[in-house]
RNA sequence: CGGGACGUGGCGCAGCUUGGUAGCGCACUUGACUGGGGGUCAAGGGGUCGCAGGUUCAAAUCCUGUCGUCCCGACCA
């Protein structure tokens, strides 16, 4: 089909829109690809749809490819399956939640595991039902506390989700690892850079999972690699290697210090080295005690969490988070600490935690055997070589310190690199969390029921077509890759006169014959805002119908590389057919 | 929720300090010229200045309140 831009519903604007600070939202709605309705909710113009359905496509094609079933459910849903799991209060305030005329709850779908496991219990009850997968695309609703970056994080988006139920771990795994090829060829054709990196699960439960991951400046994941290793894995599922425990006996005794008005590490560091003690101390030997609270979600009651960390490094509140799951995590404010006077800000200290049954969870290096610099819970005062096992004794160890480029790699191999990325995926081998909820069984052979184990794998559509656009556009506009373009060639008559237009006319209907995709600026405008418009939306050839078609040449325009190409009118059709299917 | 900024034709902005006819660019309409890089000229249409209240002869402008939006920090595809 050719498609018009003299009858196109498009308007491309000049200026960036003033909402906009990432170059995907900046460019889409520019090139009139999506219209902004309510934060976080976007609509799709024609062009936009068409990307979007593009990437629909290539994702239902490697999905269907690897035996997985489309279904549809709602987008409005019950409260009751969604009460069943825990998640009408485990989502807290994310879930978009509404009241029918009789007051019954009702909620938007974040995510529909829930209404997947029912469905399979509704229909499968024998072994010999399984394995299976299901999935759908559909629109999800999270009712963001600030939705940011225009579709990459909205509030209504469109997501894949798919569920594998199988019968053992041996079936979980094959259909984790057919899900994690499929998605290497979906992301591969979707022309994106991507890393697969180790994540944790978060709020939907489940043990192994590995994210996919768009690096881009304004993604909000972090993630580190191992260029030596291959270990990648996001940030909040870094583990820390913990060296050996070390003998405790030689150890001088702790001793406590006066160290007047020393609250921070620097502070503290700096009074030690003055003090003339023989040695020299960095922030590496210091023991940091942060205090933060947490509660079980939907409960009103905070308990006191003591986490010590390497006084060199700040807690990353993420990884922290990540590693309390599902607990919620919150700093201690002023009317704690005045709760808790033998808190003394600055000064905290393992012993006082422990004495004052405050549950203490140490970061995986402090072992054994170590001697630190920390608190000595008294105002201006710090202890000196307390021993980790001697003098005090951890409840535990936590993920919670900031990971560091240069790191070593948690495998043993080299060291880390960061870089930044948009989550595009995410696999994970659920188990039977849902599945014990819905006491979703199977009868087998021997008539003895057998609890099914689920996989979850998602995949953000919408979001896909913003990370696309962030990783391939540059200063004139969107590039995009052939797969999910909205057009193969974009045709502009640049010329007034008839032999243009009708030579430009012949040759679009010759490429639409040939099941080339055609977008025909057919419109009166200059040929300078012709040439700005077939940039700014990025389809990948641009052909170049004007003043050369004279002399029999056309200019045919990679939009990636700029490069320009003269071919002859006659020629260019072939040509084109060639380029389009390589 | 905490912190910051901003609400004026469809979009991007000025005007507000010092109250007095609502303005510019883009887009749109008409005509002429132009026709390979957002062209030129001319003539147009479109805004109760977020909302409510107050001060005043008079409010986009001053005051109070309120709603909304965007950006920065804690959730997730």
């Amino acid at each position: 089909m050719i498609t018009r831009m003299s009858s196109l519903f498009l308007r491309t604007l000049r200026e960036d829109p003033a909402d906009a600070e990432v170059p995907s939202h900046k460019l889409l709605v520019r090139a009139g690809y999506v219209r902004r309705i309510a934060p976080g909710i976007y609509s799709w113009l024609p062009l936009g749809y068409r990307v979007l359905r593009n990437v629909e496509r290539v994702v239902r094609e490697e999905m269907d490819a690897i035996g997985a079933q489309e279904v549809h459910f709602p987008a409005l849903l019950p409260k009751e399956p969604y009460e069943s799991t825990g998640r009408w209060t485990e989502y807290g305030d994310s879930l978009f939640r509404l009241k029918d005329r009789k007051k019954a709850d009702y909620l938007l779908g974040p995510t529909h595991e829930e209404l997947f496991t029912l469905m399979v219990k509704g229909e499968y009850s024998s072994y010999k039902d399984y394995p299976v997968i299901l999935y759908q695309i559909q629109n999800k609703y999270r009712d963001e506390e600030r939705p940011r970056a225009g579709i990459l994080r909205g509030r209504e988006f469109v997501m894949k989700d798919a569920y594998s139920f199988d019968l053992d771990d041996e079936g979980l795994k094959r259909s984790y690892e057919l899900h994690r090829e499929a998605y290497v060829r979906i992301f591969d054709r979707l022309g994106l850079e991507y890393h697969v990196v180790s994540a944790v699960s978060g709020a939907m439960g489940g043990s192994a999972s590995e994210e996919f991951l768009a690096p881009a400046e304004v993604g909000e994941d972090t993630y580190v690699r191992c260029l030596e290793t291959g270990y990648a894995a996001n940030v909040e599922a870094v583990t820390t290697p913990a060296p050996p425990a070390r003998p405790i006996e030689g150890l001088p005794p702790a001793e406590v210090h006066h160290t007047p008005d020393t609250p921070t590490i620097q502070s503290l560091v700096d009074f030690l080295n003055a003090a003339e003690l023989g040695r020299t101390f960095t922030a590496a030997d210091t023991l940091k005690n942060v205090m933060v609270k947490t509660r079980q979600p939907g409960s009103d009651e905070w308990e006191l969490l003591g986490v010590g960390v390497p006084g060199d490094r700040e807690v990353d509140f993420k990884r922290l988070e990540a590693s309390l799951a599902p607990l919620e995590v919150a700093l201690l404010e002023e009317a704690d600490f005045a709760a808790n006077p033998w808190l003394v800000k600055g000064y905290i200290g393992p012993k006082a935690l422990i004495d004052h049954g405050v549950r203490y969870l140490v970061d995986p290096r402090i072992v054994t055997g170590t001697a630190w610099v920390t608190g000595a819970d008294k105002l201006d005062h710090h202890v000196i070589d307390l021993v980790c096992g001697r003098d005090f004794t951890p409840d535990g160890t936590i993920e919670a310190a900031e990971v560091r480029e240069g790191d070593p790699s948690p495998d043993g191999g080299g060291t880390l690199v960061m870089a930044r990325g948009i989550e595009i995926g995410h696999i994970f081998q659920l188990g039977r969390k849902y599945a014990d909820a819905a006491q979703l069984d199977a009868l087998g052979p021997d008539s003895k029921p057998i609890r099914i184990t689920m996989g979850s794998y998602g995949i953000g559509v919408s979001r896909a077509v913003a990370a696309i656009a962030e990783q391939r556009h540059d200063e004139l506009g969107l590039v995009w890759p052939r797969e999910i373009a909205p057009a193969d060639v974009h045709v502009v008559v640049a010329g007034k006169d008839d032999a243009v237009r009708s030579g430009a006319e012949r040759i679009a209907a010759e490429l639409d014959a040939a099941g080339v995709r055609v977008l025909l600026d057919d419109r009166t405008a200059s040929p300078g805002v012709k040439f700005a418009d077939a940039e700014l939306i990025g389809v990948p050839t641009i052909l170049v119908v004007g003043r050369g078609l004279a002399k029999g040449v056309v200019e045919v325009k990679d939009r990636a590389t700029g490069e320009r190409t003269e071919v002859a009118a006659d020629e260019v059709v072939s040509h084109l057919v060639a380029l389009c299917r390589s």
